[in-house]
Formats: structure tokens, sequence, C-alpha cells
DNA sequence: CGTGAATACACCGGTAACCCAGTTC
DNA sequence: ACCGGTGTATTCACG
């Protein structure tokens, strides 16, 4: 179909994207236009990665734009939403505007309305829709990207429960969900009442095959020769081979260890093929790594990085991340082995994918369980990158005959599973039935049921009760904890806040009104899983004392809403004798030492809050992943989570009327900015961080107000270059913040002549050199 | 024949990932 | 279940 054929797009897109060299629409796009994506029909577009999901989403979405409406993209990743929020800032050439709100952005519900298009992470919208934003209503299209997730155990039921929400606010949305070839895209179609384009095809050729031995064998039956030289392993063979040709690879792994691992070797094959350019910037690209941060893994990777390949996991920090997609995407890195994260995140397509690992360790399975074909299709995808390569080839290792077979019969040939609901689960239902409560789409346990009668778990269910019954234990769990009272009965809760466990005596009166209470309702905009909650207001109604920093960080790291680290062999005696040292400081009741399990998952809260506790105390990044063997994502994700609870902590001790509020709040700045409390003050000035408040502290600056005071000399001497102490003086507000002609005055007290770096007289040249060792100051408190 | 380096082998430890708030004096 | 890292045994090149 040809563009022109189009109608009802605002005026200028159909130029804009012959601009961008689209010329036709691809087949399942057509398919798209004929179902209706642009007149408001309901879709379901079950096609393969990479074969223009993104433009069946933007044709609906902008003739919804066009016919006065307003639109909703919603992504399972936040590196997504910024992805798709990019790509569709060039709509504004004709018109149409585009917002995105995620966790980490700041953006208030108004300045969303003014937005036609509008991308967010479901939580975020699930978020949105408790807290009852009014632009909401305004929507006509919704767009749920990757939409087979809804089989995701954990974040599965917040996508099905959003999308039921949202149809129900506005009956007449145009509901356009995206998924990878899923087995029942049928089913999902009905659920939605959506019309279904499902297709294989691929606007790049892929190949399927499986590597064993010296050959490489073909889905089409063609093989190649790949021949395994000396000790080297299949994979650098096949990177090699694809490399002579001048293609990228992307190696797919199941853990972190195998992924450096993997880098490491591959450099080894990388290195050779680089030219003196390349060396170079890659050089520049390790610098900036190294940079980023002062870890282990940072230089790991930057050893990698310089010989052109590199690691990619969700140890390494955001911008680390980051710098090794653009850089693969420029093909500068030549090679990048990955854990699933990758398959999963922004689009990094390569002409060779490999899939090394197609099982993973799976405790539940008592060792270790094949991936799903969804997953392994999903990695096999990215293998292609359109302009690029003449077609893709995705390549799973055998290393045995049989395996051969089974590979071919599993994944190649395979069809891929069907998308199951997961929301009877109960972690899933107690969050959203409260949430459901909460919010008003249901004020009895009838209303309540109707509204989950709306859910693809419904439409699915074979196991007639169940829901109802999980329901009705989730009910009587919220009942026992406060969250929800029913109105009329007696609505007296047993205030019995220590049984976490629902006990199955569910509530028998059936027609009363659920109402959630204050409590439950300020649980439900925190948007914490209400155990969480349950255990934070446990925990500081019982402090008899003012809790500890330790204190809570350990609170909150037991609850759900935290994935803790795990114990180490040898840890939990580690941990066993911090526990007796501080016993005294942490909330709540500790389970019993004869309680494995429980008694391990307090021990591993403790780890975690420790971890918090070690950064709160200013440790560096450095010794912090080195000591709890983490990488830096990790620990910037374990802070995040941390700034998150401890700031709904506060919100839950406000509304209990604790008096430990300002304790939280305490916790809550020192775990964002990293320092002791006496530098709580000095961290709010902007552009000082951990490491610069705690320099200005040594010099006897104790408080902004000092700053504004104190003889300019000694914070040029503590902060080293001009336009730094200058902006910094200027943020904390001083009159005269200009630098000029002042001499440092080191911490020990000396004047220093401005000669240390050269000794070309007092210009702002002279302090440049120091700047840089200062910078990483922030590395972690930036982000 | 002795030294140090390269290779071979056995054993042990450890195992992916994601999202998220309303408000105040 | 399996990989990579580590520590140790074995082999080999060379003076």
């Amino acid at each position: 179909m040809n563009l022109e054929e189009l109608s009802g797009l605002p005026p200028g897109a159909v130029s804009h994207f012959q601009q961008e060299g689209i010329e036709s629409l691809y087949p399942p796009q057509a398919e798209a236009v004929e179902a209706g994506a642009t007149e408001g029909e309901n879709l379901v577009a079950a096609v393969p990665t990479a074969s223009g999901k993104t433009m069946i989403a933007t044709l609906a979405m902008l003739s919804a734009v066009e016919r006065g409406g307003k639109a909703l993209y919603i992504v399972p990743l936040r590196a997504l939403a910024s992805e798709k929020k990019a790509e569709f800032d060039a709509f504004e050439s004709f018109g149409v505007t585009t917002g995105v709100t995620t966790g980490n952005y700041e953006s208030t519900d108004d300045w969303l309305a003014t937005k036609d298009v509008i991308v967010a992470t479901s939580e975020k919208v699930d978020s949105l829709v408790r807290n009852g934003a009014d632009w909401l209503t305004d929507l006509t299209c919704v767009v749920s990207d990757e939409v087979h997730l809804i089989d995701d155990r954990n974040r599965g039921p917040t996508l099905e429960v959003t999308l039921a929400k949202l149809r129900r606010l506005n009956p007449a949305l145009q509901v356009v969900a995206l998924s990878a070839t899923v087995g029942n895209a049928d089913e999902i179609a009905d659920w939605l009442d959506a019309e279904l384009v499902h297709s294989d095809w691929r606007p790049i050729d892929l190949r399927m095959g499986v590597h064993y031995g010296n050959a490489l064998e073909f889905d089409d039956g063609s093989t190649r020769e790949v021949p395994v030289e000396g000790s080297e392993k299949q994979e650098a063979a096949l990177v090699r081979d694809i490399l002579q040709e001048g293609g990228s690879s992307l190696v797919f792994v199941n853990s972190r260890r195998n992924a450096e691992a993997a880098a490491r070797r591959l450099g080894g094959v990388s290195r050779r093929e680089l030219t003196d350019e390349e060396r170079t910037e890659l050089a520049d690209l390790a610098d900036e790594i190294r940079e980023d941060s002062d870890t282990e893994t940072s230089r790991d990777l930057a050893d990698c990085v310089e010989r052109g390949s590199a690691f990619h996991h969700a140890g390494l920090s955001s911008t680390q991340r980051s710098l090794v997609e653009d850089a693969f995407r420029d093909r500068l890195l030549k090679v990048i082995s990955a854990t699933p994260t990758l398959a999963a995140g922004v689009n990094t397509p390569a002409r060779r994918v490999i899939v090394r690992d197609w099982r993973r360790f799976d405790p539940s399975a008592g060792g270790m369980a094949p991936l799903d074909v969804l997953e392994v299709h999903q990695m096999m995808g990215r293998a292609g990158r359109p302009g690029l390569d003449p077609y893709g080839e995705a390549v799973l290792l055998a290393n045995s005959h049989d395996d051969r077979e089974e590979l071919f019969d599993r994944y190649v040939w395979a069809d891929p599973e069907a998308v199951r609901s997961k929301l009877a689960a109960e972690p899933a239902l107690r969050t959203h039935v409260l949430a459901t409560i909460a919010s008003g789409f249901a004020r009895t346990r009838e209303g309540l049921l109707e509204f989950l009668e709306a859910t693809l778990y419904a439409s699915q269910s074979s196991e007639a009760g169940r829901l109802e019954r999980v329901t009705d234990e989730v009910l009587a769990y919220l009942e026992r904890n406060d969250f929800v009272a029913r109105s009329g009965g007696g609505s007296e809760s047993d205030q019995d806040t220590g049984a976490f466990t629902a006990a199955a005596d569910l509530a028998e009166s059936t027609d009363e009104d659920l109402e959630a209470t204050s409590l439950g309702h300020t649980v439900s905009r925190l948007y914490l899983d209400p155990m969480s909650a349950a255990e934070i207001v446990h925990g500081l109604e019982g402090a008899d004392e003012r809790p500890t920093a330790l204190g809570l960080y350990q609170l909150v790291s037991r609850t759900p809403d935290m994935y803790e680290l795990y114990l180490r062999s040898g840890e939990d005696e580690k941990f066993g004798e911090l526990f007796y040292e501080r016993e005294a400081e942490l909330l709540g009741d500790p389970p019993s030492e004869y309680e494995d399990h429980r008694f391990e998952d307090w021990l591993a809260a403790l780890k975690t809050g420790k971890l918090l506790a070690d950064w709160a105390a200013e440790d560096d990044e450095e010794a912090l992943t080195e000591r709890y063997k983490i990488g830096p994502g990790d620990l910037r994700g374990k802070v995040d989570t941390a700034e998150w609870l401890l700031g709904a902590a506060e919100s839950l001790a406000r509304e209990i009327d604790s008096e430990w509020t300002v304790a939280v709040r305490e916790a809550r700045a020192r775990v964002e900015h990293g320092v002791s409390e006496e530098l709580l003050e000095l961290v709010s000035v902007r552009g000082v961080g951990r490491k610069r408040a705690r320099q200005l502290y040594a010099a006897g600056i104790e408080e902004p107000a000092d700053l504004r005071t104190v003889d300019k000399g000694v914070v040029l001497g503590v902060l080293k270059g001009e336009k730094t102490a200058e902006t910094i003086l200027e943020n904390a507000g001083r009159e005269d913040p200009s630098m000029d002609g002042v001499e440092p005055i080191e911490p020990d007290g000396t004047v220093a002549t401005g000669g240390s770096s050269g000794g070309d007289g007092d210009g702002g040249s002279s302090t440049t050199t120091t700047d840089d060792a200062d910078d990483n100051q922030s590395s972690l408190g930036d982000f």
C-alpha cells in the first residue's frame, strides 16, 4: 500500500514519512490499516520484532489525534519510553506534541494534558489511574507495546488490569496491542474486541540455524562451514566468521559472569579486525566508561571495549548500558555478549545473533530449565540490521548431535507459547484489588468480581471459581490490615497486623459496600504492595525509640517491593553476627532462628539494609561494589528503590501519626544523597554531591549559609575548578560568586600560589587539570 | 638436569530482570 | 546442569 492512499492523518504526516524514506507500507502495516487502524478500530498486531510495529501504532495514534483525540503509548521499560519519545518528537514538524512520564521523569499531570501523544510505562499508567489523572478520560487511543508481557508473573497483571481500567474509563477507546508472535494472539484479540493482524512477514529475512561441530545448518536446508579452530569456543568461531564479512554479532548467555567472560574472550577476536581510527574511538569510549564509575566491572568493561567487544547486563550503570548500545549501533563495537536484558530492551540489531545458552538456572525447576520459545525468538529477532544486512542470522549452539536435533525441534520449528494471564496469583491480586477499590472502580465484592470479569484472566480461566476464591482471600487480608473496610456491617478490623499470611477465614457477607480506608487510599496511591505497607506500618508502630537508619533500611529491604540481595556462602554467619550486634535497632519481630527460610530472608534484608547504610555512611562506590559483589547498576538500583520506599514510608508514618516521621525522612534523604547526617544541609545545594559536601565540611563549611560568608579562597581550595566553585556559590545564593583573582587556600591553611599547574598567571585555565578527578564525585548521585 | 611457562584437570561456587508517590509550612 | 575461576598436577621448551 502506498503512503498516499492513507487518509485521516494530520496534514504533513505523509510527507514527513516520505522524507524519512518511507514510500509504502509493509504488508502487515497495510493489513492493519485495512483492519481499521486509522479509523479507530481495536487491533491486535502479532508480528515479529523489527517488522514495523511502531508504524502501525503511529498510524493509529496520529489519526486519533487528527480526529481531535489524544493517544497513550504504553511501554514495558523506562529505556523504551525514552526511545519512543525521541522517535515521536519528530511529529512536532507537523504539529503533534509528545510527552513522557515514567517513575524517573518528573512530570505534572496538567503538563501532560497538553500533549497529543504520551509515552509511559505500564506501572506509571496504573499509578496515574490510581491517582485519577484527569486527562486519562480524554484519551481516544491507547497503544500497548509488547503486550505479550501480560504473561509475566510480576508485571503482567498490572498491564492487564490497566488496560481493563482504561477501557472502562472510556468505552469508546481505541486499543492497539502490539505483540510478538505468540501462540494465542486470537485470544488476546477476542479479549480486547479487536481485529487480529497476524503475520510472520519481516522486512529483512531471518535465517535460523544451529551450529554443531564445524558446520552451521539453517532452517532452509543450506549450510555453511564455520570451523572451530584450536581451543576457541564455538561462539568465537561464529563471531570471527561473520566479522570477516563486516557483520557484528550479539551473543546471548545465561549469567552475568558468562557474559563478562565471553566478552573478554571475544575481544581477542574483534581486536584483530579494527582499523586504527576505530582503535582510537574505542579508547575514548573506554575512558568514558571508566569515568562513569570507578569499579572493577567498569574497568573490565573498558578493557573489553578497547578491543571492540563488550558485555551487557543489569549490573552496568544505565549510562554504561547506553554507551555500549549506541557504540554497537554505530558499528564501533563488533560484538556484545549479553544476558537477556538486551533482548527486551532498546533496539540493538546485529547481523548475527548467537544464542549460546538456552537453559537458565531455575531453582524451582531444581536446576537448569530451558528458555521459553518466545524468549529465544525475541533474542533471535534481533538479527538483521535494516539497510545494512542482506539478511539476519540467528544461531543456536549445539554440543552434541542430539542437541542439534533438539534445538531445531524446540526452537527453530516450534511455535511460541500461548500468553496466559497470571492475575489470579495472590501477590498480584493483593495490590490490584486494593487499587480497584480505592480508585472507585468497584464498591462491592460483586462489583469487584464483575470488574475482574473484564480481564484476560477471566476470558482464559478454565478453573471456575479460582479467581473468586483468591479474591476473597485477598479481601480478607486487606480488611485484616485495615486497608479496606466493609461499611454497614461491623467494620472493625481485628487489628492483628502481625499476621502477614492470609488465613482462610473468608468473609461471608456479600452485599456490603467495600471501601478503602484512609490508609488503604494512601497505600494505593503510593503504589506500594499492600504487604510492603503492612510491614512498614507494623515496623514503625512497634518502634519504642527513634529508629536508626539501619533499622529503617532493613525494614524497607524486607518488603516485597525490594528485590533484596541474597546471602552468599559464609555470609549467613557474617550477617548473623551483625544481626546479634544490631538486633536492638531492627524494627518489627525477627523470625526465630529455627525458621530457616524466614530467618535467612531476614538476614538477606539485613545485608541489603547494611549496603544502604554503608552508602549513607559515605563509603565509595568501588568499596561497596567490591564488598557486596555487585555492579554499579545494582547499587544504583537498590538506592533508587530504597529512596522510593522510604518516601512512601514517610507518607505512611504521617498517615498513622507515627512520631518517627522525621527519622524516616532523614533516612531517606541520607540514602538519596549517600551522606551522613551532618552533610544533609550541604547536599541540598545544587552541584554539591556527597564527595564535595564532605570536603567542604572538612574545611569548616557546614551549611549553605557558610558558603555565603566564608572566605572564597577556602571554597576554591576545596573545590579546585574555578567554574565549579563559582557555580556552587551562586547556587548557594552568594551575592558575589566570582572567583576572579581569588587564591585557593588549601585545606591545611596554606595559600597556594597559582603555580601548581604551570604558573601561567591566575587565568581561568590554571586549575582545569584537577577538575576531572573531582568530576566523578557525583558519579552516582547524578543519574 | 632444573626452571618457568603452558596446558590439563578437578573441584567448587554461583546462577536474569523489571517497575513504582503526592505534598507541604 | 553447567560454566568459569582457581588451584594443582603434568608436560614441555630451553638453558
